[in-house]
Order: structure tokens, then C-alpha cells, then sequence
RNA sequence: GUGUCCGUAGCUCAGCUGGAUAGAGCAACGGCCUUCUAAGCCGUGGGUCGGGGGUUCGAAUCCCUUCGGGCACACCA
């Protein structure tokens, strides 16, 4: 319809072409000003002409042609051109794309594939709120480029190589025992750890062992890399309680250790493009031309490094996967360290590399501190996930006692609640944790979204009929409520787009919200059931609609829906 | 010090590819359950968009500068 507008506006206004035009169009603050708006102030120079004379002609223009455009009028205020959409056309027109395919969203990743290397937790550390965001935007940009027809390879690349497992080695020889590791799991091997970052500080020998024993591993010594094997086995089985618990799953867990063996040939090639600087025993790629400190591919003693790591890992998947693009979604801190080893791609002479993308996330702290393990500041996504099951719980005693398969929804609606609000917000954004906050089922939630959803079900279920879309008088559709709440609808697929070009889940969290508001705002003055039958029918199609569209958006954050609640 | 990100209502944030009186949610206060789930809806109060320059017909939005805060700056990941 905007695109019609404007092409026709290009044919009456001279110099101007449909796209800049498509492009200026803006939809009014307010509702009474108007659907679309077109301000003339630009066009006022190019053309040489007064801009309210410019949007006088403009409105005049469209007027006369109105039924053909799919307009009821175009007035002019000042110099801009308000544009007020035939609602019957409009809506219409809406409802039946939304009918279409896949509810109008464009398969525009088709054929392409996408790598995705989020979540990506240490190994021999608990996962923590921090390793929860990486996990739930991931999953969140998964399913947004699976919706759009990318072949999405999610890979959990997790932290299992480097001198921390030399450090773990030490401490578990100095500190613990096989029974005690057995007995108490990750907590023992957090302990120990504490234990040697603490020790370290007025005994600098053991880091030197510890670094010894990640040589060891990467010569892989029977003994040192028999330990390894065992502590990632323990943390392994913790990170799954958690991943369950989120439903969210993974295409390859291929940690750091997969390329350990790919490290060798990465060096001999670096070599042979001429990249490699000696530097105080270690081998480095100078980046000072590019105004970066160097890119570390091998140390003093050898052994590879988180650097050489990414570097081997991402030359791998371009041979396996042939991706269009990889994604890598870690904390804002490291974004240093992705830019050094995209510039590292690319001097080797891939042109790929720019189709990496670092996807940052801003740090989570607790009451204004770091989260620290060694300071006990520090909390534990699995018991943010239960401690929200069990807040839902309380709530469904307090509202819904009679609802059936309490257990299997408190699950939904606290899980939901705790990924919606690591959603809502743009990634980018630092966040103090707090239970509060996390804990909050109301206002702009996911307990609202699904609340919302259980509304329009259950108002689908007493209708028991089934309306299709030919049965529909659009005439009934046209009251004020009723059409923000089609207008509304009609964003959900340049949410979805916006969202995947912006790498930004919270612009579909953000629609959800809008949507949920305008459906909820509807319900209270619009009666369905209780409508006329010509009315209860063409609501009842809308009341579909906002059902498929809520569930559909609250998938692409992860969130499931329960059918009541 | 260098780089980078953030600074909008009491709090948490949208808006930032420039446009009409700056929007939500929470918190506060006041209404609405004999009608489709009150985890809801309606209303009230609350802002020199960190400060200062500049570009523009027009700046929260772009540029410069300054202040405040976060993060990073090779042998941890």
C-alpha cells in the first residue's frame, strides 16, 4: 500500500523518485494525524518549491485518487501530507498476509547458512547469569535466522582447553582427591580453583606448573589429559540440567580442545603468508598498522592460546559449513579480541572476514560489583530458573488454583519470565541483577505475553467454531481499537527482519509487548463472544491471528506458551 | 594513557538511517471483576533527553568538545 502511494507520488511530484519518497514516509506520533505521513520539508529544496505547497499538491493528488491508491483522504498540515488508509483495504489486505506462508515472513536466508557459536561456558566453572544471556540471545538470533530460511549450525564452543585446566591439575593434585571431586562435582573443582588463583598471588611458581601441565596436554600426555576428560565429564552434566531446563539445545558441542591438533598447520600457514613476528619468545601477528595490540598465536613455551583457538576454529567451519556469515555472541569485553582475529582473517587473506560478526553483550553485575567467584558475588543460572519456577508456582496457587499440569506451566511462565527479561533490553546494555527485576510477572514480561496468549486461546476454545478468512465482513473490523490492533499485527514481520539485521532479539520482545498491549486493550472493549455474529466471526479471525502471532514471536526468544494459565 | 561502549521521568529502559506537544514498564496515587482468565484495563502526577558548542527550515537523534560511568589494552578465556 506505501509502496503504491509513493510510486504514484513520484509520477505527480517531479524529481523525486518512489524509494527517497518510500524512504521519508513516517508514521504520525498520533493516531488522529493520520496512518502514514509524508513531510515535504526535504523535497522543498530539491524541487525549489515552498514545502507546504509541495504537500498541498501531494494531498490534492492523492485524493483524487483514493479508491485506486486504497486511501479514505490525504489532507495537508503545514508541510506535511497526512495520509489516512482505507481501513477495509487495509486490513484486508493484512489479514490475508497474514494468512500466507510462514505468517508473511520473507524466506530471504534461503539456501545461505549461518554459523552461531554462543553459550560457550567454561568448563570446571559453574554456569552463571552471565553464561545465561550468551545462551538466550543466541538461541533467541538462532531461531529469528531460522524463521527467516538461514540454515542456522549452532555450536557450542565450549571452554575446554587452555592453562586453566593446568591450573585445575595443580590444585587437584595439591588440594583434593578423586573421592572428594567424585562426591561433590563442580563445586570441588570451583573450590580448588578459587584456591589456586588465591594461592598464586605470593606463590608465582604455581602458575609456571600450571602452564607446564597445559603443555603437557597439548603433547598429550596420557595422565594430564585423562584428568581433563574427567572434569569435563562433571561440568558437562551441570551445563545440561541447565540447557534443559532453558529447552534449549545445541548442533555440535565442539569445544576449544576440537582444534588443538589444527593449531600446528595454523602456524606453518601463518609462516608461509610471512604473518608471523618472534616477540619475546612467543609468536604474534603484528597488527600496529592497524592500530591494535598484537594477535598471540603461539607462547613462549609453545602452547596454543584462545587467539589461535578462534582463529583454527573459524577455518575450520568456513571449510565444513561454508557459511555466509558466523556469528559470535560473547560479552562486550572481548571485543578487542574478535577484532584481532577478524583482522587476522582477513591479512591472511580471506575476503570472508567480513562476514564475521562479533555480537556483544554488556556485563552483568550484582549490586553495583563484578560478579566474582572468588568474592562469593556470584549467582547461578540454574537457580534463577528454579527459584522463578517456583515464584510461578505461587502465582498459579494465587490465581488458577484449579489449572491443570501446574508443574509443566510454572516451568513456561518462570522460564519465560527470567529469558524475556534478558531479552527486552538491547544486548548492549549492562544489567545489575536483580531478583526483583527477574523475578516480575507483570507489565512488560513474559508471563504478559503468555498470560495474553492463554486469553485469546481460551476465548478460541468457548467460540468452538472455526472461522475462514472468506467468511469475514471487514466492515465490523474498522472501529479504532480493533484496527491498531490489525496495524499492529501488520509490524511483526519488519520486527522480525529489523530484528536479524540489528542482531537485536529485543526488538521482537519490544513487538511482543506492543502487540500484547494492543490485543489486551481490545479484549477489554471489544466483546467477541458476546458480539453480533457477523462481528463475533471477523473478531474471532483476529483473535486467531494475535494467537499464531504471540506464540510465533514468543518462540523467537524461546519463550513456550501455555495454552492457559 | 590509548581504544571502545553507555549516559533520556524516582528506578529499569524505548525512541537515535534527523521531523509535528519526547514514549513504555516499575514504583506512587485514584478508578474498573453479576459479561470472553484482574498475571488485565482506564486515569493522575513526574523529564533543562549529562553539560557546552556546531550543522540544519527542524537535533534526544548527525559532528566537535567536555564531564560522569563500564569494559578492554599479548603469554587467562
Amino acid at each position: 500500500m506505501k509502496t503504491k502511494i509513493c510510486q504514484y507520488l513520484s509520477e505527480v511530484l517531479s524529481n523525486v523518485s518512489a524509494a527517497e519518497l518510500e524512504k521519508l514516509m513516517e508514521i504520525p506520533p498520533e493516531e488522529k494525524l493520520g496512518d502514514y505521513s509524508l513531510p515535504c520539508f526535504a523535497l522543498g529544496n530539491k524541487m525549489n518549491k515552498n514545502p507546504a505547497m509541495i504537500s498541498q499538491d501531494a494531498a490534492k493528488a492523492l485524493d483524487s485518487k483514493k479508491d485506486t491508491l486504497g486511501i479514505d483522504k490525504a489532507e495537508n498540515v503545514g508541510a506535511y501530507c497526512n495520509i489516512f488508509l482505507n481501513r477495509l483495504m487495509y486490513t484486508s489486505r493484512c489479514v490475508q498476509s497474514l494468512t500466507g506462508e510462514n505468517l508473511g515472513i520473507p524466506p530471504i536466508g534461503m539456501g545461505k547458512t549461518v554459523c552461531m557459536d554462543y553459550s560457550s561456558p567454561n568448563i570446571a566453572k559453574n554456569f552463571h547469569v552471565g553464561c545465561l544471556r550468551t545462551t538466550i540471545i543466541g538461541n533467541s538470533l538462532y531461531k529469528i535466522h531460522d524463521k527467516l530460511g538461514y540454515k542456522v549450525v549452532r555450536i557450542n564452543h565450549l571452554g575446554d582447553w587452555g592453562t586453566q585446566f593446568g591450573k585445575l591439575i595443580v590444585a587437584y593434585k595439591l588440594w583434593s582427591s578423586k573421592e572428594e571431586i567424585e562426591e561433590k562435582g563442580i563445586e570441588e573443582l570451583l573450590r580448588i580453583y578459587v584456591k589456586f588463583n588465591n594461592e598464586k598471588e605470593h606463590n608465582p611458581q604455581l602458575i609456571e606448573e600450571a602452564r607446564n601441565w597445559f603443555v603437557k596436554m597439548e603433547r598429550d600426555d596420557a595422565e594430564a589429559l585423562e584428568i581433563w576428560e574427567w572434569f569435563k565429564k562433571i561440568s558437562m552434566a551441570e551445563f545440561e540440567r541447565v540447557y534443559d531446563l532453558l529447552n534449549m539445545s545445541f548442533d555440535f558441542y565442539l569445544g576449544e580442545s576440537f582444534y588443538r591438533d589444527q593449531i600446528p598447520a595454523l602456524v606453518q600457514d601463518l609462516e608461509d603468508r610471512h604473518l608471523l613476528t618472534e616477540s619475546q619468545g612467543a609468536k604474534v601477528i603484528d597488527l600496529t598498522e592497524y592500530n591494535m595490540p598484537p594477535c598471540l598465536i603461539t607462547k613462549s613455551n609453545g602452547s596454543s592460546i584462545y587467539h589461535s583457538r578462534d582463529i583454527a576454529a573459524v577455518l575450520y567451519r568456513k571449510k565444513t559449513y561454508d557459511f555466509e556469515k558466523c556469528l559470535y555472541v560473547t560479552g562486550l569485553e572481548q571485543t578487542l579480541h574478535f577484532k584481532q582475529v577478524f583482522k587476522a582473517i582477513e591479512i591472511m587473506g580471506y575476503d570472508w572476514a567480513e562476514n564475521l560478526v562479533h555480537i556483544p553483550y554488556g556485563l552483568v553485575s550484582l549490586a553495583g560489583a563484578k560478579l566474582s567467584t572468588r568474592r562469593g558475588n556470584i549467582i547461578y543460572a540454574e537457580d534463577i530458573l528454579k527459584e522463578a519456577v517456583e515464584r510461578a508456582n505461587i502465582a498459579i496457587q494465587e490465581k488458577n488454583p484449579g489449572l491443570k499440569d501446574k508443574e509443566n506451566i510454572a516451568k513456561m511462565v518462570g522460564v519465560g519470565a527470567i529469558i524475556f527479561h534478558d531479552l527486552f533490553n538491547q544486548r548492549i546494555k549492562n544489567v545489575d541483577f536483580s531478583w526483583k527485576d527477574v523475578l516480575s510477572f507483570e507489565g512488560a514480561t513474559g508471563p504478559y505475553a503468555q498470560y495474553t496468549y492463554a486469553r485469546a486461546k481460551s476465548i478460541l476454545r468457548k467460540a468452538e467454531i472455526n472461522v475462514t478468512e472468506d467468511k469475514i465482513d471487514y466492515n465490523t473490523l474498522t472501529d479504532d481499537r480493533t484496527f491498531a490492533l490489525i496495524k499492529t499485527l501488520d509490524r511483526y514481520k519488519a520486527a522480525v527482519l529489523s530484528a536479524a539485521e540489528k542482531y537485536e532479539p529485543s526488538v521482537v520482545a519490544r513487538y511482543i509487548i506492543s502487540l500484547a498491549a494492543a490485543f489486551n486493550k481490545f479484549y477489554q472493549e471489544c466483546p467477541i463472544l458476546h458480539a453480533p455474529e457477523e462481528t463475533k466471526q471477523a473478531r474471532l479471525y483476529i483473535v486467531n491471528l494475535v494467537q499464531l502471532v504471540l506464540k510465533d514471536a514468543c518462540g523467537l526468544l524461546g519463550i513456550e506458551c501455555p495454552e492457559e494459565m
